[in-house]
RNA sequence: GCCGAAAUGGCGGAACAGGCAGACGCAAAGGACUUAAAAUCCUUCGGAGAUCCUAUCUCCGUGCCGGUUCAAAUCCGGCUUUCGGCACCA
């Protein structure tokens, strides 16, 4: 078969009778299969992408032959950072480089010969997509979940421009080399965090792998503790939290972080220089170096004292970079001798270590980080660590300085950028009545064309007279727009919501039938969006669920990981590695149906690993074999009596329907495969046998070319044709094990002495546990492997094995 | 550094909830067919050893060290290496 020529034909055929648009009067029976869309950054697809879409079209199609109404939209993540350098470099208008991108993605996605419905097609960088983005900024900043407040940013500050964490290499900016700084602007913010207990609850609920929703749970890491107020000499005050207020009589000194509000009033004039140049190192610190635990910690006495809230002690104040502004309230308690990295701090500074909390007896050492009973703490010595923590914040409750708190690791989503290539933030600043959102007839705000890009200093768009200056919808007086665009993780947050209405240009969705179409029944992506795509997406579902958009909780009812294709030498592929393989040449090679089908036989598909093409003649063969096998039935006559021949390949298919139906709902497609192969290998041998049944094995024949549809569908629909099926093989049912078939008389089970195994046995297969033992002692081998020796303990396992422990 | 994963023959990978390690393939070797090659088909294929030396048996073997168990690739403790993420790549 050429299968070249033969995908043409039926990827024409199947564009034509549209066999991939969904059926929009069957949602009852729907079935949303959802790949993470494409970003255009490079015209081509890579093997990331097949390996992405042609194994899930595969358990699309699967699903379909079950019977169901299955949606598979695509579309394309449009805006970005990668465009806009590009542009930079080149001088291509990053609007120009992505629809041409797109235009031969989209051809080439076509080419897959994968079954999505290209009438749902989303792109977010069209007016008609990101006029709903901006809208769904308007519903968040109507229900305060968008807010203003200062972040610090990656300064370079010779290219006068905001750069992304991936622009900073060491420290230094990716194009001029200058030191980067952290500098503070006014952003934008969506308020995730209100959110925070609801979207570690609805883990709960999902079907996601288990390492993700783990990976979610750290991310968002919730800690029950308290706040506890310190006050300053000088009538200042600020709050710290803690997990360990049993603990609050072993403070010795009190951390902030140098970019604490309060740093500079609290900093000794003649501390005023050190002061400032360790806020400039600070600056320069990237924050996972700052969080290292084993980097040497640093800090600075900033001179002035601090009020022990209980004892009244005077507590000296320090700053130190490992404490963040960013988690919890930017300043935390020292306490020495029940703290690791406090210990650490406090014997390099020579501060006091004071033991408060005591251990069983003998664990003297310190620090002693478990809980214990407390000691020297006034009031609250000999109680336990627990009863204590309730204790001191009931306490410093009554005297006003300090309140029980949950605290999140989690922060608020910054979603502002300073940048070109993303969907114009719709607020208008105006002198008069401040920020004025867009009037929502308003919308889209377009993005200008006629731009330039070269970094100064500004956003992009401040820089655009026509598109900045406006007049405020609310006063009619001159005003200025919004320069900042959005985050493109903005864009992919509801992306899956637009695709069943895609069309719609009165509303985002409409909201009754988004309600019967999700949520999405299967989601497959990278594992890399596993902290922030995932959550944000999460986190858009319950917000307009509350607003009362959408009635679901959950975007993504059921969520799988496919693992990454590295480069032949076990690196990530990447042009300066050199190691990029694509998959072009492959597929001019042999075809779009043999590589998607040596992408699934060849890794494990949540696992990856790294490029090798040793196994792609492999599934050509096979292909060839089973066109070959299936040809030879459908031109065989005569038939037989069914016997023993007929009844064990009837037996080897039922297996492999049974098992490749099981493996394809867990995305096991390389042993879904294996066994199509095993059922191939059975019906050459039947056709070895001198006299065979040609209707039976037409039957079978028939069977493996529907087994085999999802995995290789352009060859299988021919195939299909070729034996006189009706159009289409994906609109025939998926073959069901017949679980008769599978019964056999005998089973061999092994027998192991002492947990070794020593022979191997065919036993009768209904036996129960106990019969089994009996009827294994029985025998006469079993005999000879005891030597005589009594039989101490007889472990029997049905199907599987007998231990005899002598 | 922190969070999350992974490690199985020469190679890709199987092994469902602790129950026969190596399914299915690749590569390799031998053979059949052929004038020859390709293709195809058949056989062997973790390592070491023993024997009445090619379907008989023994020992070792799932990254490393230890443990639990009648039984561990699988569970527990401690390492090593590799990969994903760490909030402005998406």
């Amino acid at each position: 078969m050429d299968l070249k020529e033969v995908e043409k034909k039926w990827q024409k055929i199947w564009e034509e009778r549209k066999l991939h648009e969904f059926d929009y009067g069957n949602i009852s029976s729907k079935l949303y299969v959802l790949e993470m869309f494409s970003y255009p950054s490079a015209a081509k697809l890579h093997i990331g992408h097949w390996y992405n879409y042609g194994p899930t079209d595969t358990y699309a199609r699967f699903k379909r032959m079950q019977g169901f109404n299955v949606f598979q939209p695509m579309g394309f993540d449009a805006f970005g950072l990668p465009a806009e350098n590009y542009a930079i470099k080149t001088g291509i208008h990053p609007k120009d480089n992505t629809l041409a991108n797109i235009a031969t993605m989209r051809e080439q996605l076509k080419a897959i010969g994968g079954m999505f419905d290209w009438s749902a097609e989303v792109v977010t960088c069209m007016p008609d997509y990101y006029k709903w983005t901006q809208w769904m900024f308007l519903q968040l900043y109507k229900n305060s979940l968008a807010y203003r407040k200062e972040a610090p940013v990656n300064w370079c500050p010779s290219c006068q421009t905001v750069l992304a964490n991936e622009q900073v290499i060491d420290g230094s900016c990716e194009r001029c080399h200058a030191k980067v700084l952290r500098k503070n602007l006014t952003q934008w913010f969506f308020k995730i965090t209100a959110y925070a207990e609801e979207l570690l609850e609805g883990l709960d609920e999902i079907d996601w792998p288990e390492k993700t929703k783990l990976m979610q749970r750290n991310w968002i890491g919730k800690s029950v503790g308290g706040e506890i107020e310190f006050k300053t000499e000088n009538g200042d005050s600020f709050k710290v939290f803690t997990t360990r207020a049993d603990t609050l009589f072993g403070v010795s000194y009190v951390v902030l972080a140098p970019e604490h509000e309060l740093v500079d009033k609290l900093t000794a004039p003649g501390q005023r220089e050190a002061v400032e140049r360790y806020k400039f190192q600070s600056a320069m610190t990237t924050e996972i170096d700052r969080m290292s635990t084993v980097r040497e910690k640093t800090g600075l006495f900033l001179g002035s004292y601090a009020i022990h809230p209980l004892t009244g002690e005077k507590i000296p104040i320090y700053i130190a970079d490992y404490v963040l502004v960013s988690y919890g309230t930017g300043a935390v308690m020292g306490v020495p001798a029940h703290d690791e990295r406090d210990f650490e701090f406090a014997k390099k500074y020579g501060l006091p270590i004071k033991r408060v909390i005591k251990g069983e007896e003998g664990k003297d050492e310190l620090p002693f980080v478990e809980p214990g009973v407390l000691v020297d703490s006034g009031e609250f010595s000999g109680m336990g660590s627990e009863a204590a923590k309730d204790a001191i914040m009931e306490k410093l409750k009554t005297l006003g300085s300090g309140q029980k708190k949950v605290n999140y690791r989690l922060r608020d989503w910054l979603v502002s950028r300073q940048r070109y290539w993303g969907a114009p933030i719709p607020i208008i600043h105006c002198p008069r009545c401040g920020e004025v959102p867009v009037p929502e007839e308003d919308l889209p705000v377009e993005l200008p064309y006629d731009m330039v890009f070269t970094p100064d200093g500004q956003s992009p768009l401040a820089k655009c007279e026509q598109f900045v200056n406006t007049v405020c919808p609310k006063c009619g007086a001159p005003a200025k727009r919004d320069s900042d665009t959005l985050d493109t993780f903005v864009c992919s947050s509801w992306y899956f919501l637009r695709y069943p209405d895609a069309k719609n240009s009165q509303k985002p969705f409409d909201s009754e039938l988004i309600n019967k179409m999700l949520p999405v029944d299967k989601y497959v992506g990278g594992a890399e969006h596993a902290c922030m795509h995932l959550l944000y997406a999460r986190f858009f579902t319950k917000a307009l669920r509350d607003m009362g958009y959408l009635n679901f909780d959950e975007p993504f009812k059921s969520l799988v990981h496919q693992g990454v294709i590295l480069g032949p030498d076990g690196n990530r592929m990447s042009k300066s590695r050199g190691n990029v393989v694509s998959p072009d040449t492959y597929i001019e090679k042999y075809g779009t149906d043999i590589f998607r089908l040596y992408l699934m036989f060849g890794f494990s598909y949540i696992e990856g690993g790294p490029w090798n093409d040793d196994g792609i003649k492999a599934v050509s063969r096979f292909i060839d074999r089973a066109e070959k096998i299936v040809l030879k039935a459908f031109s065989m006559e005569g038939s037989k009596q069914i016997g023993p021949a007929e009844r064990d390949l009837d037996c080897v298919k039922n297996y492999t329907i049974k098992q490749v139906s099981a493996d394809l709902e867990v995305f096991g497609f390389n042993t879904s495969i294996a066994r199509l192969m095993e059922l191939v290998n059975a019906m050459y041998k039947y056709d070895q046998e001198s006299q065979k049944d040609a209707e039976f094995f037409k039957a079978c024949a028939r069977d493996l070319v529907l087994l085999i549809a999802p995995f290789a569908p352009h060859f299988a629909e021919e195939l299909w044709e070729m034996i006189g099926g009706p159009f289409s093989v994906f609109k025939q049912r998926y073959p069901k094990c017949d679980e008769k078939a599978l019964v056999r008389d005998e089973v061999e089970i092994a027998i192991q002495v002492n947990g070794k195994v020593r022979a191997r046995v065919n036993v009768p297969s209904q036996l129960d546990r106990e019969q089994l033992e009996k009827y294994v002692l029985t025998l006469q081998q079993v005999e000879e492997l005891a030597q005589g020796k009594p039989v101490k303990k007889v472990i029997a396992v049905p199907g599987k094995l007998v231990n005899i422990v002598l």
